[in-house]
DNA sequence: TGGAACGTTTTGAAGTTTCCAAACGCCGGA
DNA sequence: TCCGGCGTTTGGAAACTTCAAAACGTTCCA
């Protein structure tokens, strides 16, 4: 339980405001920042006093991100404690929800296309158009997103292949062939 | 000035119970969904007829629409009011938003390594572990976000090519070679 | 069989959001 | 210049969210 530098705690506040502008809670961006800043597991009590809120929240907040698989229990060094750590796949797991929110939206453009094409009503022709449109649009994302999905898997386990062979070069050695970032 | 029919309520309704998933406003959401439904622009009062609503907020949820590009003025038949329509790249402009967001992050990671990096503090490794980690999951998003982004560019405008010479063809002749969609 | 050490649930207060109704301001046309 | 139609802003009420404090339940150990 090492208490935050002070950019870490501006790491950490960060991490607040982002989630908070995601439209997920405020304090469960703390907790993530939290523990991206620790080495070791971090109980309860433990965020309690380095967060300085109360344990309540604490208490259902963490339980969420365990639920959605963004935070992970583990063992740590008083047995009756419960220990959390930030998920290795943390990024990726956040990601998946986004990729399934796509999934919904391209579901949601065929479930009322479908509805639309059996009533067969006139003047619903520009609703129609449109979700084509939508219909479309998604099915593309949906596409990259999968193939992100198998890309990103495929970095990590060079990254860690790279990390058991040659450990402290610095630099990535693994980062992708990827098209030029702007700015 | 269609009034929806029931179909079409319940896809307004989505849109709303979507937009407000999202963190946005439910109005939001049901002001685009509506729109959606409409082959002619409507004006606000138009909205507060269909909707329901008053006009204060939907006054205010629209000029926020047309801010970030998702509603667009548009002219009509009656000269002093004002009409609005979906934008027409409604879904691409709203991607552009995620893809915003996706640049932040990844800026967010650099501005934190470089401060740790050059504070030298012991301590803090994991920190920065952590941020690497967060970096290059995000570059690789980004890249790929821009090739998305390409790419609909391309099927959009194949799309509208295809309308203009042979129209009326039932399918969707222009759908691109994405994977194969799972379910 | 206490009782200490936890995590969870409840309660209530403070803040925030969301909405309607109504007042307001602006612009054209009689 | 007044008046009617329109969008915007304001005021306030109701619902919801967020949090701390404290009561509660459970488990382990003496």
């Amino acid at each position: 339980m090492n208490r935050p530098s002070p950019t870490e705690e501006d790491l950490i506040q960060e991490f607040g405001n982002l989630y908070e502008s995601y439209g997920l809670k405020r304090l469960e961006g703390l907790i993530v920042g939290l523990l991206l800043t620790q080495d070791e597991p971090v109980s309860l009590d433990g965020m309690v006093t380095l967060l300085g809120h109360s344990k309540g929240p604490i208490s259902i907040a963490v339980r969420r991100l365990d639920d959605i698989g963004l935070v992970k229990k583990v063992n740590g060094p008083v047995n009756r404690r419960n220990y959390y750590a930030a998920h290795p796949d943390l990024f990726y797991n956040n990601f998946q929800f986004n990729m399934a929110t796509v999934r919904k939206n391209r579901q949601m453009a065929e479930r009322f296309l479908a509805r639309l094409e059996e009533e067969e009503e006139n003047g619903q022709a520009e609703t129609v158009e449109n979700l084509k449109h939508m219909r479309l649009f998604y099915q593309l994302m949906e596409s990259f997103y999968q193939d992100f999905s198998a890309q990103w898997r495929k970095v990590k386990q060079q990254r860690l292949d790279g990390d058991a062979s040659e450990k402290e070069n610095g630099e990535d050695a693994s980062r992708p062939e990827t098209s030029a970032l702007s700015e």
